[in-house]
DNA sequence: CAGTGGTCTAGACCACAAT
DNA sequence: TTGTGGTCTAGACCACTGG
């Protein structure tokens, strides 16, 4: 029987809340103070599982104030994928989204391996174009569960990301990235505007969501226009991640 | 003036250490209650200074036992690269290395402007072909500032990886990761044994070691032969990395 | 057996935020 | 001023490793 911790126990209290949407995106947590009473606990061992859980990106903490579930989620500490309109305004260029499709569609056996789960009869399918400055970065083909999200269909991309709606409304509890090279199809090239010849990186994201896979999405990177970057020090404990466009 | 913790003092004493050579890999450090009493803090801090340099895959904890410096490193929490030999052995396959080249190299232009040091007259440049199975996987093209390594001419690549050899001699204290999609050349297309128009993985990596550029090196994976993977679970803390070939 | 790390507690002091 | 997180201490008990 594996003996498990108080600060383990914490940590798996504060997460359920957050998959089950006790705490929102942007709300305040308990206090140090009132999760000590509550829980039975010493504040050193309900600070350091509060503080893991702030480390890996879950929690923001602001001293003085308090605890507040990330609006800003990282993927993951591994990976940072960060919203892809907001690395363009990093850059200072000009964001866009074009919608290429946005429907429920039949779920196919080829896409429906990646959810796992055979019962699933239909699945909502988007596949939009982001551009920087009017040249297209990203060709990002996503299928959504629907029982994760109701009202993707209702959703306006070209104002929010598929991304940072789906944060909101589907805490995620694990991602999974695998990167590749690959040639695009014509009609690919031909979206994305690129010579014949021209590679893409292509990153495979799944995230799961309750035990289920939420979302499976294929993002496709023109070589020359994007690569991922990221700088690494044990000093300093910071580390900084860049998404290059040329 | 900011103020600096004791916990992060004790985490920049052993970083140093580890710099300067003090405790090489697979050495055993000071255990905790030494550091309580030569650094003069409470075992709670020590714990927690030790306890994250271990996080990050610096260090060892073996209870019972002592805590250790890591032998196998961990690049980054952010992209694990572990030894290309060992990824081809847990995938149950027969590793082979091939020198294409190991020498002294007049430091370009082109390749100086990444080292960042124009006083820098010569570098070493070595070019090895991984196999897995007597498939190439990875062209692997390296320069090294002799600063580091006075030895580097001097290893048989073929029973150790540069990797391996220069985590020894060189503990690293920054990383720096480019993923990009690039077509290889006729040459590396050749040498990859891979068809016309099949694109590559480029991972770019310098590394940092005592405030320079240690290494420069440029990893070309064949597409369709390899890919990056990850996976991340906040629950349980774990996270897999996985390179898959086929 | 002594030494090690892993965890936990019940206090404490501080700087900062909100009011 | 009150509440918040950030840190630190000096104890404690435990399971495990090593000789």
């Amino acid at each position: 029987m594996a003996v498990i911790f108080q600060y383990e126990k914490i940590k798996d209290y504060i997460l359920t809340g957050l998959e089950e949407g006790t705490w929102q995106a942007g709300d305040k947590i308990p206090s140090e103070a009132e999760l000590v009473m509550s829980l039975n606990v010493s504040r050193m061992t309900v600070n350091r599982a509060v503080r893991e859980l702030a480390n890996s990106g879950l929690l923001v903490r602001i001293p003085g104030a308090g605890t507040f579930v990330a609006t800003e989620r990282k993927a993951a500490q591994l990976l940072e994928v960060r919203s892809i309109s907001d690395q363009i305004k990093e850059n200072n260029q000009v964001y866009k989204a074009t919608v290429l499709k946005l429907a429920i569609v039949k779920a196919i056996d080829n896409v429906l391996e990646e959810f796992e789960d055979t019962t699933i009869k239909s699945l909502y399918h988007s596949i939009i174009l982001h551009h920087a400055d009017d040249v297209p970065v990203q060709l990002e083909d996503r299928f959504v569960n629907p029982a994760i999200d109701k009202t993707y269909l209702d959703i306006d991309f070209t104002k929010t990301t598929p991304n940072e709606h789906l944060m909101q409304v589907a805490p995620l509890a694990e991602v999974e990235h695998i990167i590749e090279a690959i040639m695009p199809t014509k009609r690919e090239r031909k979206i994305l505007q690129i010579a014949e010849g021209t590679p893409c990186l292509l990153l495979t994201r799944r995230t799961w969501s309750g035990g289920h896979v939420a979302t499976y999405v294929r993002l496709k990177y023109p070589s020359k226009r994007f690569r991922f970057g990221t700088r690494f020090s044990y000093r300093g404990r910071k580390s900084v991640h860049r998404a290059a466009f040329s």
